[in-house]
RNA sequence: GGAGAGAUGGCAGAGCGGUCGAAUGCGGCGGUCUUGAAAACCGUUGACUGUAACAGGUCCGGGGGUUCGAAUCCCUCUCUCUCCGCCA
């Protein structure tokens, strides 16, 4: 959610944000800045009114403590007859505020200076592309054979217990998911991240506080028994930690890391894009989650960016960073970073890591705040990134790495995995 | 699932119809003392909204009600704790 005042004190530039966004409805800026001086206007007249109700309120107690009950009847009259014309203008008042915060949410997070120009993907700027891409053997092959090949993911099985893109993970994939799950927490937790395994279900609020809600809410599985949603991502449970918080200034940054599964109904997908592990309803990914000083977001960023970098160097993937332009950013953040690993079968790029910074946009709903040196509260910078999601990773790792005598994994994940091949 | 108790400021915990945005203790901040620190003592210390600044308004788990007036009474929801049951 954006600030209001960032709207009242330059409505024009926030319409220019926008645009880069190509977010349809400038106009709506100019809806909430009046709704915003209705509500003052009416917070106003309520606000005069309620302090006479409230003044004439104490006086009549004190008259019924000298005993003058004529007197004090007389007040209670005159107190009845400001209540009901002050009923009306709760009413209105509550009106105009619930519209507009109904309206403030629909506008998304205005891009930082640094986002390019464009409106689709094609128009993302490659910032590097590092790392070789492999050349295959003849009769080299896609991830999806590789996998029935070893027997390693059954997709008609996952597709019979649940649905399809449900997949089912067997013996070495299995061991495979749980031992790069596993390198990334540890390689996550020696960089200061702090690990947590959160709730993999969450409630409205919280679905809510990270933008979840109301914009992606079909995106979400839904559980209508209790009003639980399924975490379409970790990010979820982690920022909504410090939810109504006021945190030391002293404690930032927060970092923080955790696995948990991811749940994504993926609606309006088809064709390449979900064949195999490309897109699936469920899978397993290791979230990274910052909250820091307003003035330090970006380095963390940066930060963030770079250490995303080194766990691709280790895996030994061929890669390549992006800067997303204004039209292919998500509704919450104001720069995004997103890696692509070189997935050399299908000749093309996979989306393995998208690294963000929300600036105010989360920590405004969810009210997650500091107090700084003058002792005024201010909102905290909420960022956060993949470390990594698997699938995509397992899909580039099995086609770049097959051989003659099976998949031969990278060196730093021999240990996890307690052998140096899949065969 | 059954029975009971509870939810108050960063934390602990009083208040149970007006003088309560709320005692007290701890913690935090500032100061005195000290070479420095600790201790002791003094002062200060909730959030939001609003204003040029005051003023004013709202908030004692959420929602609703009673009353001139609610942290306090009533209804309802949610959550927590204790005991019993079931259970990985």
């Amino acid at each position: 959610m954006l600030q209001l005042q960032a709207l009242r004190q330059d409505p024009e530039g926030v319409k220019q944000k926008l645009a880069m966004k190509y977010f349809p409805e400038p106009g709506l800026v100019d809806t909430v800045l009046s709704l915003d001086d209705q509500r003052k206007k009416l917070q106003l007249e309520f606000d005069t009114s309620q302090a006479r109700v409230n003044s004439a309120s104490k006086e009549i107690g004190q008259l019924m403590a000298k005993g003058s009950k004529e007197e004090a009847e007389q007040k209670k009259q005159e107190v009845a007859s400001l209540k009901s014309t002050l009923q009306p203008i709760a009413e209105k008042l509550g009106e105009v505020e619930k519209q507009l915060h109904d309206e403030l949410v629909k506008l998304p997070n205005l891009p930082s200076d640094q986002v390019p120009a464009g409106k689709t993907p094609a128009e993302n700027v490659v910032v590097r592309e590092m790392g070789d891409k492999p050349q295959l053997a003849d009769g080299a092959v896609p991830h999806w054979e590789l996998i029935t090949k070893y027997d390693i993911v059954d997709f008609e099985s996952g597709a019979r217990i649940t649905g399809s893109g449900f997949p089912l993970y067997k013996g070495k994939g299995a061991r495979l998911q749980r031992a790069l799950v596993q390198y990334f927490l540890d390689y996550n937790t020696a960089a200061g991240y702090t690990e947590y395994l959160p709730p993999f279900m969450v409630n409205e609020t919280t679905a809510y506080g990270t933008g979840q809600l109301p914009d992606k809410e079909g995106q979400m599985y839904y559980m209508p028994a209790d009003n639980f949603y399924l975490i379409p991502t970790s990010e979820v449970p982690l920022t909504n930690i410090y939810r109504d918080e006021i945190v030391k200034e002293s404690g930032l940054p927060i970092k923080m890391t955790a696995y948990s599964p991811c749940f994504r109904r993926e609606a309006g997908s088809f064709g390449k894009d979900v064949r195999g592990l490309n897109r699936v309803h469920q899978f397993e990914k290791v979230e990274l989650v910052q909250l820091t000083h307003p003035d330090k977001s970006y380095e963390a960023l940066e930060e963030m960016v770079a250490h995303v970098e080194k766990l691709l160097q280790a895996l030994q993937l061929p890669y390549r960073l992006l800067r997303l332009c204004g039209g292919d950013m998500s509704f919450a953040s104001a720069l995004t970073y997103d890696f692509e690993v070189y997935s050399a079968a299908q000749e093309r790029w996979l989306e393995v890591s998208s690294v963000s910074n929300f600036e105010t946009f989360q920590t405004n709903r969810m009210m997650i705040r500091f107090r700084d040196g003058n002792g005024k509260t201010r909102l905290i910078h909420s960022l956060n990134g993949s470390s990594l999601a698997l699938p995509r990773i397992v899909a580039a790792l099995l086609e770049n790495n097959q051989s003659a005598d099976g998949i031969r994994l990278p060196e730093v994940l021999h240990a996890y995995f307690g052998d140096s091949k899949i065969s």
